[in-house]
DNA sequence: TTGTATGCGTTATCAG
DNA sequence: CTGATAACGCATACAA
């Protein structure tokens, strides 16, 4: 009972026609007789024809698989995307495959990392937030080679298409809040900088404490995106003799965990120490308190790489745009008053 | 400066030597002279010459790529998952692809899902808790086309192989361990039933109350795995005259919504109820309080589901097995004795 | 409107 | 030990 794979050889020898005709009326290219073109529908629908996606590649025509490369697949934040850029692609009628470009320490990645999926796919969305540049550099050399989109991408060095938060606005609005709040030693929780974004979101951060006269009281920490690193950062800064009465981190999983190691110290959110998120992922509805957080539109960014990578696809030739989309305050629980004391 | 692809013929003509000869320096099989052998490796290496993988296919020849289906890219849990077979795959000198199978409400998916990837891989990893089991069919009616491997499904009416953790005996020692911290009325939180893991859970969780006689006490709340379904049944758990003094969970993300829904009514954990999870997620250990849980082992999971694929690439021939690998409960401070006045 | 022949990059077969 | 040739499944000139 084990099919053997349907060509379109066997549809055409059972629908009596040759197998041009059967490319014909699949494809929908060219002419057909109207009665030719049911028929061989009939016979391939019967057989469960589905057209060898390697043989098409290898003729050079289009698969309609676009790919997704990313630096990692352990972030929530990046499934999230991955989640999201699935249903508009599969939404487009297309299919999606995705692969991790993550290197291993011990395993350096081989020089045909991407090979693969450049083979099969017809254009390639890129969401690096954990990659050096070095793989970029790989994309750049050979733009005509595969149609590609940078997401979440914040440096300007780039000739590649970018779709993107505005990070820097976001910022600022965050800032500018916990200063509206009474705050004034804030201290920011910074990210990778791999992509720029940890940068952005830290200059807008700084640019409002500064036009607040407040240059000489911003604080800032490395991090690296991690819950862990959030916690870790947290508990120093809690140790110092004069702690910050708010903590903005460059995304919501340092904020969480900011926000257990202020628990675990005995202080409360937002009545001690204020916390302040970016992304809005998911759980920063559901963690108590709720997550103040600047949201990144990550549905429209999906949507908008997508399209932008199809557009390429089908126009090669146009110049390479970026598109920024609007961040946005979003005010939960997580943040209020600064304590009069501590003013 | 857009480099062509590199082809054999390129190395060939390069290299002085026929395209055959290039093969065989290359695949490693066959005879080569040791000097022809050294000239085109390195002819090669100078061109960047990388293997076309569609043409590999066409040909009917390993790739080296396994492929990962999912059902779904949204939950965190999958998206560990991912990122460890990910690097177990990347760790044997393989790649991996990965596709996600969910199938859009208003697009149902096409028959050729899975074609996609049974042309490109030499095997197939199928990660499918929130899938029907109609997808499954699809593999089990010609197992012989391509090797495939499921992960955590637990259901016994499967002819393909199987890797997944002891779902059974770990919510057995959570519900024991309930037991012994004084609680008589212990709720579960149940999850999807598509893989059968959520009913092995409730089966342990039913036999150990059963066998200390409280199998009337028992009480089965539905739900989905999601947290914002943990918050919303917690509530109504809450909203009893009797409530219960712990909840166990069928997962980690919805034990972290009845944790949230018990802090928000005003409730303490675990001094007033208690919560148990299953899965241990990263965030478990996070959370505030950090969550008791029961462990499933996803890295030893995912190495011995690479493992098992890997074999049966190689000896497609030997009879499916399933492997069981233990569960282990994890105690923090999300679990506690009962509350005197409960009792 | 339909059929024939060719080539994409690889590898297996078989002859040299 | 090495090289020419065919074949994998599909789509495209080109011919009929």
């Amino acid at each position: 009972m084990s099919e053997v794979p349907v060509t379109v050889i066997d549809v055409a020898k059972k629908a009596g026609v040759s197998v041009m005709t059967v490319s014909r009326a699949l494809s929908g290219r060219g002419y057909v007789a109207e009665k030719t073109r049911e028929k061989v529908l009939a016979v391939a629908a019967e057989l469960g024809y589905a057209p060898n996606l390697s043989a098409k590649v290898l003729k050079g025509s289009r698969t309609n698989v676009l790919g997704l490369m990313v630096s990692s697949l352990e972030s929530p934040l990046i499934a999230d995307i991955i989640g999201k850029v699935s249903n508009v692609v599969k939404r487009s009628g297309r299919d999606l495959l995705i692969y991790n470009a993550a290197s291993l320490p011990d395993m350096p990645s081989r020089p045909d990392v991407g090979r693969l999926l450049r083979g099969v796919c017809d254009g390639l969305l890129l969401v690096l937030p954990g990659s050096p540049d070095s793989q970029l550099a790989f994309f750049e050399q050979s733009p005509e080679q595969v149609p590609v989109v940078l997401v979440g991408y914040c440096r300007s060095e780039t000739a590649l298409p970018v779709v993107r938060a505005d990070n820097y606005q976001g910022a600022r609005a965050a800032t500018a809040h916990l200063l509206e709040l009474g705050h004034r030693r804030i201290a920011f929780l910074a990210g990778t900088p791999f992509t720029g974004q940890s940068q952005a979101r830290e200059q807008g951060y700084r640019d409002v404490l500064a036009e607040a006269g407040l240059a000489a009281s911003a604080q800032v920490v490395d991090g690296d995106f991690q819950q862990c690193t959030g916690y870790e950062a947290a508990r120093r800064l809690l140790a110092q003799p004069q702690p910050p009465t708010a903590i903005f981190a460059a995304n919501d999983f340092m904020a969480f965990g900011a926000m257990d190691a202020i628990k675990a110290s005995g202080l409360r959110v937002p009545e001690d120490i204020s916390v302040l998120g970016f992304d809005d992922v998911q759980q920063a509805s559901y963690v108590f308190p709720r997550l103040s957080t600047v949201r990144q539109p990550f549905a429209d960014i999906s949507e908008q790489a997508v399209r932008l990578l199809i557009q390429r696809i089908e126009h090669p030739d146009q110049e390479a745009q970026t598109i920024e989309l609007p961040s946005e305050l979003v005010l939960r629980d997580s943040t209020g008053p600064a304590l009069a004391a501590a003013r």
